[in-house]
DNA sequence: TAACTTTTTGACAACGTTGCCCATTATATA
DNA sequence: TATATAATGGGCAACGTTGTCAAAAAGTTA
């Protein structure tokens, strides 16, 4: 590779003069960037970011870990945002994907410190409370989708408590009267919250007991969770004849759609359908359109850089926690 | 943060010996590997790998630029694909996506070299023909999902003539005699390839024009494709009375599914279905679940890696080009 | 033209590593 | 015990930058 040297030489000039036509520093007879400009052009000099960094002490680079995240579609949006968010912050993303096999965080975040990282954002598959060890307290650090155990770091998770309360309150806004709320499984945040939110708008709009509903669609065995969305939502429409069902996943949707269908009924019209995700083009598919909620992603994911800026920028040794809670939006398409 | 000066000190060693430590060389006394090692510890001392490459000149970096890959999600699987390889093979991969806005493949590829990359990866979000400048002959440099408009650089791309060859013939095998092969739009590569591996099989079986018909999915209107599946795929059922459907993608595949099921008929008995992608959750989330041909995405991503690490060990300033078509895999489940 | 100011340039050290080579010490051999 | 050999340790230059500072060149004023 050409070195600035190199380029001096060509251009005869000294590698300084070089230097500071490179970093675009003022001083530099324009006849001089002149001869330096096309030296560079000829050899096609490019500025090595590391010998810069070494000197510097700055690297520019952001760590992101990542538990699966990168793997799950849903949330690929976290890493599209903090990528846009860096990249318009002049600094580089640097991303890690946790091995499924053999989870360790420490490890990648070892590696995050050898590439001197300034920063470090692990981004969680799903809204979730994860454990950290000590390490994580060497570099500013802000968690996306997740929280952990003792709540001592800095967190970006969905407002699912918001959001379970919204669209409820929506679908009863617009008269639907029983509903039946098939959840995720009841283990994770998402859940919890989404169901506190749901009963809010329930206690608000004085629903009784008896008109509404909840049930899980996913069922834990053995570690690993199975949707029974489809068993689900048969029994619950058939017993519970609700008028309108709210759904976990958009996934989960689909088989909403397909048992509704089945039951010769029509979504939309007989029983309406809501859900949380907005997962890629699923709901622009289904017939009638899907109305979901949104989950922020992309937000989320911006907003954990710039966070992250923030304290990197905070030239404090403990760094401050603050929690954000992104609103998710309403799709309202056609399916209520 | 600590330099291996300061680890020497605090051991009493030469800063020499540290690095020996640091990096296993051989002869170092143990009594002093064990100092060094508690010094280490005690300081929380990281090699800075950045220093190390500017003396190595070696940056176990390689550069994956994505054309918006990482957005979306049937080809997320290629960057965790290309990762756990890298992570094998000890090097790291640094990841940039394109703008879809401002798409500039030579910038980022600026960033790479100047990282001091070792290689490029280049990732499409579907099999395509691309171009590229000249830049792009920098660094060995592998394409994923997409060739290049002068087949000039090593790709590595699903076999998707055969794979349209071989769900036909299954199809075929098991006895369908009228399919109707609901295809992508014509103008990509995926879909020309297909419908090639298609017209073969029944060319093979002696299927006669009449008993098979090809439509397309997608519309391009004003550079926006739309999904057009469910309307063609009920005209295509209720006109061709097809005992076989295949789709060009999964997620069209819901669509047939929810037509099939208006129409009073059952999957898998009355018709049956057959698609491409293998997209995440859906072929499971299906009833019946939904055969399809996965596109190999992951083995691609791993494939990319191993190659460009060929070029690269292969120290010639040009690089020896070859084409990899990765042979798809069928999920045999219970759509036919 | 001289004296002074301002602009432009270059010399050189430093950043944290690794590679080379020589010095010292320990061990084996005569 | 003297000598040869192997094991161990350290000194120092080099990698390609940036930062500091002083030198040189150019411009300004009297």
């Amino acid at each position: 590779m050409v070195t600035i040297k190199q380029v001096a030489q060509l251009a005869g000039v000294s590698f300084k003069t070089v230097a500071r036509v490179v970093n675009k520093e003022p001083g530099v007879k324009p006849h001089n960037v002149e001869k330096v400009e096309a030296a560079i052009e000829k050899l096609g000099y490019r500025p090595n970011k590391a010998a810069s960094l070494v000197r510097k002490k700055q690297s520019d680079i952001i760590g992101f870990i990542s538990d699966e995240i990168s793997t799950t579609p849903a949330s690929v949006a976290i890493l599209k945002g903090a990528q846009d968010m860096a990249w318009e912050q002049g600094k580089t993303l640097m991303v890690f994907n946790l091995d499924p096999k053999h989870p360790n965080k420490d490890r990648l975040y070892e590696e995050c410190l050898q590439h001197r990282s300034e920063g470090i954002i692990y981004g969680a598959m799903y809204h979730q409370s994860v454990e950290f060890s000590k390490l994580f307290k060497t570099l500013p650090t802000v968690l996306v989708n997740c929280v952990s155990m003792q709540n001592d770091f800095t967190s970006i998770v969905p407002d699912d408590e918001l959001a379970g309360y919204y669209v409820t309150k929506q679908l009863l806004y617009k008269g639907y009267k029983r509903i039946a709320f098939l959840n995720l499984n009841p283990d994770i945040m998402a859940a919890q919250h989404r169901q506190k939110g749901f009963l809010k708008a329930m206690q608000e709009y004085g629903i009784p007991e008896n008109q509404w509903r909840i049930d899980t669609i996913e069922q834990v065995i053995e570690g690993r969770t199975v949707n029974i969305a489809g068993e689900v939502a048969k029994q619950v429409i058939e017993e519970f004849k609700p008028d309108a069902v709210l759904c976990g996943k958009d996934l989960a949707a689909i088989k909403v759609y397909l048992v509704i269908e089945r039951l010769g009924l029509t979504v939309g019209q007989d029983i309406a359908v809501a859900s949380f995700d907005n997962w890629h083009d699923i709901p622009e598919i289904l017939e009638p359109k899907l109305s979901t909620m949104a989950l922020p992603y992309y937000e989320m994911g911006r907003l954990a850089v710039s966070q992250v800026l923030q304290l990197i920028a905070n030239k404090n040794t403990v760094y401050p926690v603050t929690h954000h809670k992104v609103p998710c939006l309403l799709f309202d398409r056609a399916s209520f």
